[in-house]
DNA sequence: ATGCATGAGCG
DNA sequence: GCTCATGCATA
């Protein structure tokens, strides 16, 4: 419940969390030659050698896997500050880039081509997952809205369907593109527009409907409102600026092996939800921290419920309507699979 | 564009 | 500890 009371780093909210982080570095050349690489190995958040928060999260997970192998001492990655200047000027009024759109991606290779040859090509498996939720939306307890007019499906009101949200996100990419902002862009604005803002992952995710239909559902009205202000606006920029610059640590993005990583999904085809003790023999089978096995597993349920796997083709016959009206609950198969190990 | 990660909220 | 929304860092 506590947002902010003890965070020994953290100290603002959620809200403003946007940093302008202009980072233009490219040339990643370390390679591993291990299973995994982390700089800043070891021990994780969790216990450190002192105490100072209660930690709200993750309160039984090290303490059921302090097995006693593993050396948690380092609890905090370098409180290194990206010292970013907030150069308040490009989500109102970028540029004019011309018709053909030749604006550069700030965010490295991100410009049109949807090439992928590292680990963005592990997802092209099969995704048995069959999501067959009955599409009856708004039909709780929730009083309908009589419009003198006509009703638009893609006003306001209601909830959209999932060819809605399809629809409305390649417009919404079209007209972002020809209106020459970036992704990053739009999720700044929202945040001067609403106060909500956003990374450029959500809103590229967003384009891709690579979220959770609720999530897009929730989306699509910052959106929508988003682009009738972006093509109005033609002098009258209402931009405000509201950076606040953070200086969390995060943990190095650990990069998994190829091969580690079709170990993890062998897994994950045979259980999808492994114990905690099966966490711990797959971490240490691959030589991974439990931790980041755990997250592994949970990314990847996640995946399984975005919308529009990618790189398969939405065939006409077939359509996704995982419509949560029903309630927030998943009706998950009762799948159950246990793995009890008497050894290491 | 996406993989790994954080954190709130919920049992 | 899981789900779910969200994003930093990276390929």
């Amino acid at each position: 419940m506590a947002a902010a009371t003890s965070s020994p780093y953290l100290a603002s909210s959620r809200i403003l969390s946007g940093p302008v982080v202009h980072s233009e570095r490219r040339g990643g050349g370390m390679q591993p030659g291990s299973t995994a690489v982390t700089t800043v190995s070891g021990g994780y958040r969790g216990e450190p050698a002192v105490k100072m928060v209660q930690s709200d999260f993750m309160h039984g997970a090290m303490v059921a896997s302090n097995g006693g192998h593993m050396l948690s001492h380092a609890p905090q990655w370098v409180t290194s500050l990206p010292h970013l200047h907030a150069g308040s000027a490009l989500h109102h009024r970028p540029a004019h880039v011309g018709p053909h759109q030749a604006h550069p991606g700030s965010w490295g290779g991100s410009s049109a081509a949807h090439i992928s040859l590292g680990e963005g090509q592990q997802q092209s498996l099969i995704y048995s997952h069959n999501h067959h939720h009955h599409h009856h939306h708004n039909h709780h307890t929730h009083h309908h809205q009589h419009h003198g007019v006509g009703h638009d499906p893609q006003s306001d009101e209601d909830t959209p369907t999932s060819d809605d949200l399809e629809h409305f996100a390649k417009q919404f990419k079209q007209r972002r593109i020809k209106l020459g902002f970036t992704q990053a862009d739009v999720g700044l604005a929202l945040g001067t527009l609403y106060g909500n803002v956003f990374s450029q992952t959500t809103i590229c995710r967003f384009e891709a409907l690579q979220l959770s239909f609720k999530n897009m559902c929730k989306l699509k009205p910052l959106l929508n409102k988003w682009l009738e202000e972006a093509d109005s606006t033609t002098g009258s920029p209402t931009s405000i600026d509201k950076i606040a610059t953070q200086g969390r640590k995060r943990k190095k993005r650990t990069s998994i092996e190829v091969s580690v990583k079709g170990a993890l999904e062998s897994h994950f085809l045979k259980c999808p939800k492994p114990s905690a003790q099966e966490i711990n023999s797959l971490a240490d089978t691959l030589q991974l921290e439990k931790e980041v096995v755990r997250v592994w597993f949970c990314n990847r349920r996640q995946k399984e419920k975005r919308m529009t796997p990618p790189g398969l083709p939405r065939s006409p016959e077939d359509s996704y309507s995982q419509v949560g009206s029903l309630g927030p609950d998943t009706p998950s198969p009762s799948i159950e699979c246990k793995r009890m190990y008497s050894d290491t």
